[in-house]
DNA sequence: CGCAATTAGTTGTTACAACAATTATTTCAT
DNA sequence: ATGAAATAATTGTTGTAACAACTAATTGCG
């Protein structure tokens, strides 16, 4: 990006204006899907899991976006609420394969409606082609974040 | 927004995205802000501060985006560090105006270039209309959220 | 004036997130 | 086949966030 361009005061600051979105968003989210049962951490990998039987936890933090320690921590919350089960990795005794109970299945049911609403509700006014460039845009944003890090950690 | 446009697994939630760019840029900000003893959300508040001196909490809450108890203790870990000064508000006890020591001064100076070049590293291959553009839906979002809150709370 | 409602800030609780360190298992290179 | 390196998951610690409940000071209405 150009660079005399925002003069930065944190008005201008896309990584400030980012966590106030998601912030904003979560916390919407988080009321309704209380009734529910779950948290809106809880939801997105609830939702990775019903994507998908018996995934082990590592794939799960992938999809998820969040690291091993954070998965295990809300998969923790999950199972204790009933919402999955923890298998030991036929293949391979240090994983666990992940899957929903029926309780689980519910609730992911209950939720996906309520997320939709809810982000349709945040994006009111916005077009489909400018909600995929948005999504465009946030994608790009972590690629170049992915290609900072990756050479800083080796 | 249009309705039956995205299908919607996680895949195609901008909360689910907003959140994991969020993060991301966080983890970046945070490693490099780590040698100057600040959090990125310290930073956001203390970039506040820096701004205008002898603000209230309440002032500042507001304008870093937090609610009054996370800046509280934000506030307090800043205050630890000795990067700023709370003074019982002369027209109005219950209030602190918070002021920044030298050490405070002197670390946002080092902390305003590093967030600013972290932001332009994270969002390069945007051009600066295409940043400006990003800066507006947040705020189009924002603004939706909180008029879906307002009534809800009422 | 006087007391109820409001306001500024704090504290308690629960839930996430990042990082580091640890355990248990598996893989690989000799 | 064996011991070192890698891998899956967990635990500990610190920091941030939302919500509710609380204290103390101030405002404003009757």
């Amino acid at each position: 990006m150009d660079n005399r361009e925002h003069p930065l005061g944190l008005d201008h600051s896309l990584g400030f204006a980012l966590g106030v979105s998601y912030r904003k968003i979560s916390a919407l989210l988080a009321s309704r899907l209380r009734p529910i049962g779950l948290t809106p951490e809880q939801w997105s990998v609830l939702a990775r899991i019903s994507e998908k039987d018996g995934q082990i936890q590592k794939e799960i933090a992938e999809r998820a976006g969040k690291d091993k320690p954070t998965t295990t921590r809300i998969l923790d919350g999950l199972e204790a609420k009933g919402f999955i089960t923890r298998k030991i990795g036929p293949s391979d005794r240090r994983s666990f394969e992940v899957s929903l109970t029926e309780q689980g299945r519910n609730a992911a049911e209950l939720a996906a409606p309520v997320e939709r609403d809810t982000i349709r509700e945040a994006c009111a006014g916005f077009t489909a082609e400018q909600y995929r460039t948005m999504m465009k845009w946030l994608d790009a944003i972590n690629s170049n974040v992915d290609r900072i890090l990756q050479p800083e950690t080796e």
